[in-house]
DNA sequence: TATGAATGAGGCTTCATTCAT
DNA sequence: AATGAATGAAGCCTCATTCAT
């Protein structure tokens, strides 16, 4: 028989297509900048030509939008696999500290996309409604982890879970937007400081700040 | 007298003259990013024209890390009117987290050079050395203060004046680098979180690194 | 008939193109020498945009030497209109100084153009394995005649090809190289020297240098 | 006593100065070409200031004119060195070669800078009027050979002074322009033909047009 | 769905030259 | 006689983008 449930070849390969595009583009404008990424480049690096590049996101800003709600989706993605219902409040926030800081380390593009955002002032963030959503999730699974501290009495409430969100993030971003001019300014004396000793640095850190020091 | 000391006027313009194209040069940097930039943007808003740039800095290189150095002395300059000596170790700590926190606050040209530099692998820091020395003195004052806490015991020898420096620098960066887009993502929410609030969180995540507990 | 051989329609055109830009290219660079052509003037004298010109040769140096490439070409492609293996060896000789002699006269543009790239120390030539393979063709037949004339005893086997190769070169180059200065400095007493004049003399000096005294 | 008959100071200064900005003027336009060379390497070679340049000779057309003059005035020098008036007819034509081919193939600034004129269809020359009387000098002193020869039967009336002058000149001349393609194109093949044998070619074939095959 | 050819606007840079001292 | 600062015009090249097929 010819036609079954799956989606039309054609379709297939347009969003392999898509998926090869988009790829490569966040590779670029990681490297580069927004200025800096090249669409000839972008295209030469791809299966397809030039033209499918505009075909498929309109322009060069809509092909950064694109980009950037790719590596946003590849970060939720990642974070669903976090299984922390079952530990502790504790234990859970210690998790959720390592998950970030090792999470931002390993994907460079992430963040480097983000920098990139923000020299442009998030113009381009603003009009994306999933991105928003995204992180939202992040700070709901942080208020769970918060309340069930509260209410065991091992969390203080004096923090509110976005200013502790804002807390591991800056510390695991940086850790990772910062490195070269760290790198270059201290050199060995920097690289010394092992990652995960300023990841411990971070746990110790946030904890600091929500612990009543009752617990565990 | 015939003969004063004072610069030929010829010597005081050009200098005068560097001086407005490097101010120009670090906010069209830090708007736009290195290759979103505009030489000709810059060269519009100063008092000479776009080939005076040249004369002066060679290339759009070369003016990139002559901003860079400008916003790095700048801060050298800004930081000598600290005087930590006379305080308690735990009060200068306080104070300079403080002064670290407000003044990136109030300097976003020099937070945006550091990004776009960050972006581009600090490939334009390695080449000044005088960056380098500035980096170096702010970590010999934050070791001062750390080796008098630990003297009198309200310190604890367990996080190296660099391991700190990072910290701190974590924090205040990314209290700037990254507003614009915690700003879009949590809105409202984000923006009652008031700087002050960040800024003594971020003291109290210092202290309660290297705090004994003993202290004062 | 559905298909035929003939390329698209639009690969024409690009060949159009190309050629169209070489041979305005052609005219520039003699006329002006290498840094002196303009690129503007190349494209204005062009049916396309002076964008064109970078799309099919990359920059102002990848146009020159496609530009030489061009010249030396056309020289072989006359050259091959030569039919002198049914003269005997002392006609063919002549034929070849006399054609040698108007063929340069005849084409000022490949002159010139020889002429700046030896101001520029030949660094193009060297890329290109075309141009090497054409003169050494011209240097075979050379040789053949001269052969020839050897075992029929016209010719005294005292001069190489290469060698006579470079005298015929240099008096058929010379005469168009260095015309205008001749004629500047000499005026009418140089005019009155005609071309046909000079060729002659040429083919004299040429058969003076090896033949034999036996021969015809 | 404060005068003397040397001129002054000033003066002397002036001229070294002049002669201190030819000589880098002549090797710079040589390696170049007119448009290649660079006012700013002529004068950053020089023991003065660029202004200098402009006060001595006007603009850049003004320079090369100089140049010029400066390479034939040499070349006049060098040739009042010679002296061919003891020597028979034959001899003194064979110096007289000799000299010219090894004069050129030692002074390439001088045939550079010919070339490039003759590039730009020798318009400056044609301003100078020393240039001229320098090589009618040249002339005459051929003629002056070719009429004893032909009194003493050894030479045949059958060449103008300028027609030889003009083959002298190509061979001498070609053998140091076209040196870098010749190179190029056919390689150590080419750099085997040493110059003296390219220089007694020069000789015979000169020789060979005007001998009578009675003398001597 | 796909592509090679084409483009206008604007990018950075450099030129020979002159001014004020 | 000499100089550092300044300049306008023009140079080469590259960008994101669209057209015709």
């Amino acid at each position: 028989m010819a036609g079954t449930d799956s989606p039309p070849l054609r379709k297939r390969n347009a969003e392999k297509t898509r998926k090869d595009i988009l790829e490569v583009a966040v590779k670029e404008f990681a490297e580069s900048g927004y200025s800096g990424a090249r669409i000839d480049i972008i295209a030469d690096q791809t299966r397809t030509s030039k033209r499918m590049l505009y075909y498929y996101f309109g322009d060069k800003e809509g092909l950064f939008v694109a980009a950037l709600e790719k590596v946003y989706a590849d970060v939720r993605a990642r974070e669903k696999a976090l299984e922390l219902e079952g530990m502790s409040p504790t234990e859970a926030l210690k998790a959720l500290v390592r998950f970030t800081f090792d999470h931002h380390a390993a994907h460079g593009e992430f963040i480097r996309l983000v920098m990139v955002e923000n020299i442009h002032d998030a113009e381009h963030i603003r009009q994306s409604t999933l991105i928003r959503e995204i992180n939202h999730v992040a700070i709901a699974i942080l208020e769970g982890i918060l309340t069930r501290g509260i209410e065991t009495g091992v969390f203080a409430d004096n923090v509110s879970a976005l200013a502790l969100h804002w807390h591991i993030s800056a510390l695991s971003f940086f850790h990772v937007s910062n490195h070269p001019s760290f790198s270059v300014l201290f050199g060995e004396e920097f690289n010394i400081l092992s990652a995960s000793h300023l990841r411990e640095q971070c746990v110790s850190s946030v904890l600091g700040l929500v612990s009543t020091g009752l617990g565990e």
